[in-house]
RNA sequence: GGCCCGUUCGUCUAGCGGUUAGGACACCGCCCUCUCAAGGCGGAGAUCACGGGUUCGAAUCCCGUACGGGCUACCA
């Protein structure tokens, strides 16, 4: 039997000394690692990074039929790209592993057997149809539905004979039949009781001797000791069934804290119909790392109920069990939106000029040798797109026009910009004008456009979209005298020719 | 059916017996301005799901109701 290492109470079994805590996330590998497991990712980690605890990964597949290799790897993939690192888990290591499931079989055996012993747990050989046949008959009437606890009023020899016998059998947990209402502590929700005339005698091992969820979760969480569990909503009726585990295996009862759902914008569980839903399509997106999980934490947890920015560091040092929030809360796209475009806008411009060089490649306008030789030019580029970019994906179109000799024109651009004489003879002038100018640069440039309006008596507007739809293609681009500059005088000059 | 949980602007939230119910996103207007943004200023938007209590006083405490959600598997 795994013991903790906290001196207990042995009436309350809460720790009555202080040990640091220790959390664990344990996705089930059976799909990518989606927004709602990767709120309970962040959640888990902040708290230990907050609390001087211990982040444990562990990985629970034990279901053979959905588990695949492939899905661990994206998910240890997708935390790291978080910026989620664990302190015991895979491929970090630990004491207390291994840290899959299906590697711990000797511990659930082992736990099994202390039950065994102590008269918490006996072989059930109903099988699946007469149990099926129960359930039909208890929702008839109406009193609580759940095994009816046949067995367990089986004679121990007649049992014994049955196992030797080789009859197919589970193992079941024998509820404790005057047990006052189970409480779960909670952090979240504070305490609420369950009744626990309400708990069936649910299985712990399987015909095949795996153990269920209920039961592999509790020998591992005590196993590696993990005093807080911090999980979805979804785990709180099971809450009580696994108290009872703790209980007959004489381990102490860790806190607990449920995080409500996030659903999507339609009040309904949140799917691939509401856009992306893995970590790694928000990745995809153009989604920044540290933007999501700022963005994660704020969905259920507040730091003061007024800041929205909140930084790795201050997230690490600040999250708290007690401000998170009790609602279910809905994804806003818009608001990730917003702050991804906020934390672009905060970065460096050597920073934003290195992450946005894989995203121009992948629209094949820049590469990493190009970057490597010329690397001024390209941070010359990030004040044009960071104020603008809400995502990363939205930089390549507003700088394509600077890669490449030639540009396309969009047609409607054109009539709004260029079609009038004045446009014609602004555009005529500028060339000629722009040809004259010997230092290329910023300030030459508006100078010079800015004359030539009062030359020509036309607004300076006019001036500047005809230029701006010749030498970009569009009505709409980053600011441009800066754009020209960066393009250079010899493609400024053809482009405004080719316009003409 | 049984047992649990939840309900404050459209959305995320603050609030933990006495507030003009605060902030953020989105929205609208004005300013700035070479387009688009960003930024600044301002606005609209919440009878705190509903009904009863308790209290001098309730978004805050209690009890119901409604509506959502979860669990009730040899799934996690």
């Amino acid at each position: 039997m795994p013991t903790s290492p906290a001196l207990t109470d042995s009436t309350s079994g809460r720790s009555i000394v202080s040990v640091s805590p220790r959390v664990r996330f344990a996705p089930s590998p059976t799909g990518a690692l989606h927004i709602g497991g990767a709120r309970t990712a962040v959640y888990n980690w902040a708290f230990a990074r907050a609390t001087g605890g211990t982040f444990v990964l562990r990985i629970d597949d034990t279901d053979p039929e959905r588990s695949t290799d492939e899905n661990t790897a994206q998910i240890m993939r997708s935390l790291r790209w978080l910026g989620i690192e664990w302190d015991e888990g895979p491929e970090v290591g630990g004491d207390l592993g291994p840290y899959f499931q299906t590697q711990r079989g000797a511990h659930y055996a082992r736990a099994l057997d202390h039950m065994k012993a102590s008269g918490s747990a006996y072989p059930c050989f109903c099988t699946p149809d007469e149990l099926a046949a129960k359930r039909a008959a208890a929702r008839q009437s109406d009193g609580p539905s759940g095994y009816d606890r046949t067995c367990r009023r089986l004679d121990p020899n007649e049992a014994r004979a049955r196992i030797d016998a080789g009859e197919p059998h589970v193992w079941r947990i024998a509820v404790p039949l005057d047990r006052p209402d189970i409480v779960v502590d909670d952090a979240v929700r504070g305490e609420t009781a369950f009744p626990s005339s309400a708990m069936d005698d649910f299985v712990l091992a399987r015909t095949d001797g795996t153990p269920t969820y209920n039961f592999a979760t509790v020998v591992d969480d005590v196993g590696m000791r993990i005093t807080h569990v911090i999980r979805g909503d979804d785990h709180l009726s099971n809450t009580p069934r696994q108290i009872l585990v703790f209980e007959a295996l004489d381990a102490p009862v860790p806190r607990f804290a449920h995080l409500s759902m996030i659903w999507g914008a339609d009040g309904k569980k949140l799917s691939k119909r509401h856009g992306a839903t893995s970590v790694e399509a928000f990745r995809d997106e153009g989604y920044l790392p540290e933007a999501l999980l700022n963005y994660l934490a704020l969905l259920g947890w507040s730091l003061d109920g007024e800041t929205t920015i909140i930084s790795r560091e201050t997230l690490a040092s600040q999250f708290s069990l007690e401000r998170i929030s009790k609602n279910p809360a809905i994804f806003d796209f818009d608001k990730l939106e917003w702050m991804n475009g906020a934390y672009i806008r905060e970065m460096s411009a050597d920073a934003l000029a290195k992450r946005m060089i894989p995203w121009l490649a992948e629209a094949g306008l820049a590469t990493e040798d190009d970057f490597a030789a010329r690397p001024d030019w390209y941070q010359a580029l990030v004040p044009l797109v960071a104020e603008r970019a809400k995502r990363m994906t939205d930089i390549p179109a507003m700088l394509a026009f600077l890669f490449g000799e030639t540009v396309a024109i969009e047609p409607t651009a054109a009539d709004k910009a260029l079609a009038t004489d004045d446009a014609r003879r602004s555009l005529q002038a500028a060339l000629e004008a722009l040809g004259t100018i010997t230092k290329w640069e910023h300030d030459a440039i508006e100078q010079t456009l800015r004359d030539l309006a009062v030359t020509l008596e036309v607004k300076p507007k006019v001036v500047f979209q005809a230029v701006r739809v010749a030498v970009t293609g569009s009505t709409v681009s980053p600011p441009l005298f800066e754009s020209l500059a960066l393009l250079g005088k010899e493609r400024t000059i053809r482009r405004i020719e080719a316009a003409l």
